[in-house]
DNA sequence: GGGATATAGACAGTGCGACTATCCGATACT
DNA sequence: AGTATCGGATAGTCGCACTGTCTATATCCC
């Protein structure tokens, strides 16, 4: 397949597929001679990959070549995840951290398995701070509610990876799996607050109709 | 209060506050002379609500103000909700997404009471499409868990909103709970997968060791 | 075999979003 | 009186994700 091929059926123009050559995002293309190359279906299957993490996934081309580097490489699985992971979340440092809220969280999940820096154990802890910041207050488990959904869940995502057969398929699993589930929980949790909102005060629906489905 | 001591309680230097002013993001201050003002305890209150919004929620200044003005205005919660909602997620036009992703989560969430236009069905729906195209498959109900989890969590975040005196108070909570609650999720399920993980293959933390909290 | 089209690679340019800096004339403290 | 600070307008910076242009070959199709 030669670029222009390329470009039609993923539907990228040229001069982007260019500029993630460039980036390192998406390999060479194999040699037909100085200046030729030759592109395959993998070639395509990585643009897709590209695409989902960037659009979907909304991470920026530097987090999303940390990403597939990870995928490729031959390293342990827990090197995946904690890559996947840290794409997904933005650095902190401890050190800018509220000790208080830090505690909150470490008491929240007291029973977990989770090391020091954990970025998620450390968003979290941001997320709290801010939270107390605003004056907000914790209503009926609000947060330990949000602790025991986020162990449903990552029991689902670990089923999901050890479904998959080999550690190529695993190691592509945990990053799509990471990367696409905060976009998928994201989507859900407004649809199923719109559900528990309709549940609880019917009138709403009257008052403000909305377009039904089908 | 004047600008100096403002910007210095709030540590945002005094040309970002301006910027904030000019975009409607804070209110003017109370006017002492023709080019003079004064600002109020609501102003500091207004500028972590801010940066809460734009660091750790993520947001764009634009989406800022429209969620800002959702909390000011006297529309009906409903309105606060969608207005948060829509600043969460991406938006989508149901022109460009796969029918048969749509009527996959529509299948997911069958049971549920939402709206055809509800930005968390388009964007679990784009999601899915992703999954898709990129090869996964849904391997032991990885998104109805999902869609269950979902709904635990909203059922927390209607009970915290719920909690909440005034209309104005709960607004306010609509807005900081959408916003950082994805933020919180997220954190969560990342420190949740590392328990888990270590939970199932507690040999990793030999070969690989990490220091442990505390 | 020769002209139109395509290609790899280098490099400059664009548009946008979130600040950041500079000026100005008008107060406000001391 | 003199210095510092203010609100407001305008312009500039920086990073990011592309996008366009250029050159020297290479391939396709008469």
């Amino acid at each position: 397949m030669r670029m222009a091929e390329l470009s039609k059926t993923s539907g990228i123009p040229v001069a982007t597929i260019k500029f993630y050559l460039r980036e390192r995002l998406l390999p060479a293309g194999e040699r037909t001679g100085p200046n030729q190359s030759s592109y395959g279906e993998e070639h395509l299957r990585r643009l897709r990959l590209i695409r989902g993490l960037l659009e979907v996934g909304g991470l920026s081309v530097a987090t999303a070549r940390g990403v597939i580097d990870a995928v490729d490489s031959e390293l342990p699985l827990a090197h995946s995840f904690g890559v996947a992971q840290r794409a997904v979340s933005t650095t902190i440092e401890p050190g800018d951290l509220d000790p208080e809220a830090l505690a909150g969280i470490d008491r929240l999940i007291e029973d977990w398995h989770v090391s020091a820096d954990n970025p998620g154990r450390l968003a979290a802890a941001r997320v709290l701070e801010t939270f107390e910041t605003l004056g907000q207050r914790d209503e009926r488990n609000w947060f330990s509610r949000y602790a025991a959904a986020a162990l449903l869940v990552a029991e689902a995502d670990l089923d999901q990876v050890a479904a998959r057969a080999s550690r190529e398929a695993m190691a592509e699993t945990v990053v799509i799996g990471t990367v696409l589930g905060d976009a998928l929980f994201s989507g859900l949790r407004c649809a199923a607050q719109e559900h528990v909102a309709t549940l609880r005060h019917p009138v709403v629906s009257e008052l403000d109709p909305a377009p039904t489905r089908e």
